[in-house]
DNA sequence: CCATATTCCTACTATTCCCATAGGAATTTA
DNA sequence: TAAATTCCTATGGGAATAGTAGGAATATGG
C-alpha cells in the first residue's frame, strides 16, 4: 500500500538540491541528482504550479524555492506530486457513500491517514537539506555523494 | 503514494465477515460483501498461507478465523496481502546503498514507515468487526449495509 | 458410494498507472 | 540573434492491479 513513487522521490531530491544551491536549472539538477531532463523538467513544473517553486524562464533562467526551505512541509511536497492522501475513495469523496461516521472501515482509514498526514507535517525541506544525502537515495540506482 | 489496494479492502472486508460469522465458504462471503467469488478464493488462499485464517475443504467446508479477531491486528493483514511495508527500497534493502544511519532521506522514510506501522499495529480485526459496516465500504461500490 | 459442495491451483486477459522519452514552441538574456 | 532555458503535448513500454476461467483435489451428507 506504501511504495512512494519515483516522481516523489525525485521531487524531494531536487528541491532539497535547489534548498542548497540556493536555485538552479532543470539540467544542471538533472545531472546532479542523476535524475532524466526531461522527466525532471515536468516535476519542477508540477512544483511550480503547486507553489512550492518559482522559475524563470530563458537564458540565465531556472527555479527556486518560493520560500524558505524551513516552511515548506514534506506534506507539501507530497500533495503537489500525488494530490491529498486518500487510502480509500470515501475517504474524501462524499458521494461514494453516506455512511461516514458510522462506518469503522471508514473510521480505520481516515485514522490511517491522520497518522501520516500528522508525520508528513512534522518534518519541513530544511530537515533534509540541512543534511548529507545519497545521490540517489531511495531510487536504488548508484551510491555516490553530493553534499554541495 | 497511499491508495489502499482492493484486494486489501477485500480481505479486511472478507475478514471483519468471518469474525461475526464465525466462519463461512468463499460463496457466501463473495454474496454478503459482493467481491467476485474467484478473486475472493485467491484472497483468502493468500490469508491462510499467511495464517490468518484456516480452511477446511470439501463439503460442508469454509474459512474461520485461526484466532480470536482482537489477536489479529490490522498490520498482519495488510502484510499479508502486500508484504512488509517498504516506501523506498533502501528502508530494508541493505544492499542498495551503505548510508544508512547518514543518510537524511532514509530517516525520513523510515520515520514514515514508523509511523505507519505504530498505528497499523493499534488497530485489531474485532475493532473492525465490532461495528456496523458498510457492505462496500470504501471500493466505491454501493451503498447497502450489513450489520449481520 | 456418489453427487455435491467446497477449497485449491494455474493460466489468461483487460485495464490502469508509472516512468520515462521525444520534439518542439515560447521566452529571456547576454 | 544565438544560446539557454522553461513550458507544452504526445507517445510508448513495462509493471502492477483487478478480474476471469476452467478444472483438479478433497471431503461430506445422503
Ligand atoms: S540511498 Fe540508502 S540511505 Fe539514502
Ligand atoms: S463505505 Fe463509506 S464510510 Fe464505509
Amino acid at each position: 500500500m506504501f511504495q512512494v513513487p519515483a516522481k516523489t522521490q525525485y521531487a524531494i531530491r531536487a528541491l532539497a538540491h535547489l534548498a542548497r544551491s540556493g536555485g538552479d536549472s532543470a539540467a544542471r539538477i538533472s545531472s546532479a541528482q542523476n535524475i532524466s531532463v526531461k522527466y525532471l523538467e515536468g516535476i519542477l513544473n508540477q512544483l511550480k504550479l503547486s507553489g512550492i517553486v518559482v522559475s524563470d524562464r530563458g537564458r540565465g533562467g531556472g527555479y527556486r524555492l518560493s520560500r524558505p526551505a524551513s516552511e515548506i512541509l514534506m506534506i507539501d511536497i507530497v500533495a503537489a506530486m500525488e494530490g491529498d492522501l486518500r487510502p480509500v475513495e470515501c475517504v474524501d469523496d462524499s458521494t461514494v457513500c453516506s455512511m461516514e461516521a458510522f462506518c469503522m472501515p471508514r473510521r480505520f482509514w481516515l485514522g490511517l491517514k491522520d497518522s501520516v498526514e500528522g508525520y508528513l507535517k512534522s518534518v519541513n525541506l530544511g530537515d533534509l537539506a540541512e543534511e548529507p544525502l545519497v545521490t540517489f537515495c531511495g531510487t536504488g540506482q548508484k551510491k555516490e555523494h553530493d553534499n554541495v
